[in-house]
DNA sequence: TGGCCTTTTTAACAGCACTATTACAATGTG
DNA sequence: CACATTGTAATAGTGCTGTTAAAAAGGCCA
């Protein structure tokens, strides 16, 4: 996989340390460092870009705004933001302008790295399943498996078309992330650092308690989705 | 996952401290006091190392010279870089000389530990992807045989596509690392090492015993795939 | 030498005590 | 109210051992 990257990021460092850890994928990088320029570079040539990663906080011309005009050039192209704070509230704004995934900040090289083949991998299978997918309505869901449809810009999950209520944030990313992956097993560690993110050290059995949530929430439309691995960690599965 | 980390730390009281962190986990722990002794420990006996943590500002011979070094024998060990204060230059320079992560002093023992347990997991998963570039669907098989087909993302065994049920870790790593090596014969004390850990000490007989479970669930899925061979051990034939 | 029986070695099986892991419930905090 | 943590109960998995069954080896005799 050879990726050509427009990281939009005005503190250099950071770009450059990933700039050499792209190299060492085989990847090639153009640096943004405002809002202003990012769009610029784009406008002139969007199809050199496979993947954008976003920083949120940006001088001239933030993020979102960003996000919401690159999307307008061409609607396709993934989008991973990069958040100062893992807040809510901008997650769900970008999403709205056309994010795909997010990564909190500090995140380590290799956890950014992760998340851009994990979106491509995505990718490749949502354009397979293009034609049972688009349009239709203006539905929107980023995740469709064979009951479950979720959808982030609204933080919404649907079980055979019925709403889970009350889904908290966490039980959110929880299911999200494993529902990305149907069948794959997740470990709690594995679990902890993309959901609470890359500098967050809590107990394993933690993650326990927000399954359990889910899994309450969840039966209550009658699904039953997510399965213990002994020894392992929990999976998706609604075959 | 049982560790042997050297690690390089001038500051006695930081390596002690995490000397009894590691014991905790499992694991185990060289210490280098200067970038010499560093690099000469590691050079001794390269495989014993499953990870360097690193110092930067160290005495006699500086970090990123040591990571040179290392990463000159042996350039896939994993590399941590321990930045004294958050100085991005300093990272990013040790980035370039072959470094996979860093942590900023000072740092908590659990970031340190969680840092170490994420660089661990992405290894092995890339490690995975590597032997099993095939695979076009989502379906991601690690050993695929005539009959058998197994996949430790979603720790599944199927058998003529009907799945094994109710697979235990031991039972799974048994059949897993038989079955990578078809037709091998496996002696008891390889299964010991391999599945229970190379610091294991039980009774061989506790492997017939996990053999005979195994057998049981396979055999309900009309697979018959592990064969005795007497005086010997174990292997996997299903042609 | 080759067949047959006995002895010895090795593996299969079954059950039990113990351990590890997970689910659940309750608590404290912001 | 969401969350993290902790104690406890429930459950699943593991390791061991006594016993039984099977295989190999050795001895005996025709």
């Amino acid at each position: 996989m050879k990726l050509k990257i427009l990281m939009v990021e005005d503190d250099q460092s950071v770009a450059e340390m990933m700039g050499m850890f792209f190299e060492k994928e085989g990847w090639s990088m153009d640096v943004a460092t405002d809002g202003e320029q990012a769009v610029k570079m784009f406008a002139e040539n969007p199809d050199q870009y496979d993947l954008i990663t976003l920083d949120l906080n940006l001088p001239k011309k933030d993020g979102i705004e960003v996000a919401k005009e690159v999307c307008a050039i061409s609607p396709s192209i993934p989008i991973i933001m990069l958040t100062a704070r893992s807040s809510e509230e901008e997650q769900i704004q970008g999403f709205n302008a056309g994010a795909d995934d997010y990564v909190s900040k500090p995140f380590s090289p290799l956890a950014l790295i992760a998340r851009i083949k994990a979106l491509q991998r995505r990718i490749r299978i949502d354009d397979k399943q293009e034609q049972t997918k688009t349009a239709e309505s203006g539905e929107k869901f980023d995740v469709v498996t064979n009951h479950i449809k979720i959808s982030t810009s609204r933080r919404e999950v649907l079980y055979d078309n019925k709403h889970v209520q009350n889904i908290t944030p966490k039980e959110f990313d929880l299911l999200y992330t494993m529902a990305q992956k149907p069948k794959q097993v997740f470990s709690r560690e594995q679990l902890l650092e993309s959901v609470w993110g890359y500098n967050y050290y809590g107990e394993d059995r933690t993650v326990d308690a927000h399954i359990k949530k889910l899994r309450q929430k969840l039966e209550k439309v009658g699904a039953n989705v997510i399965q213990t691995v002994w020894g392992v960690g929990y999976k998706f599965d609604d075959s």
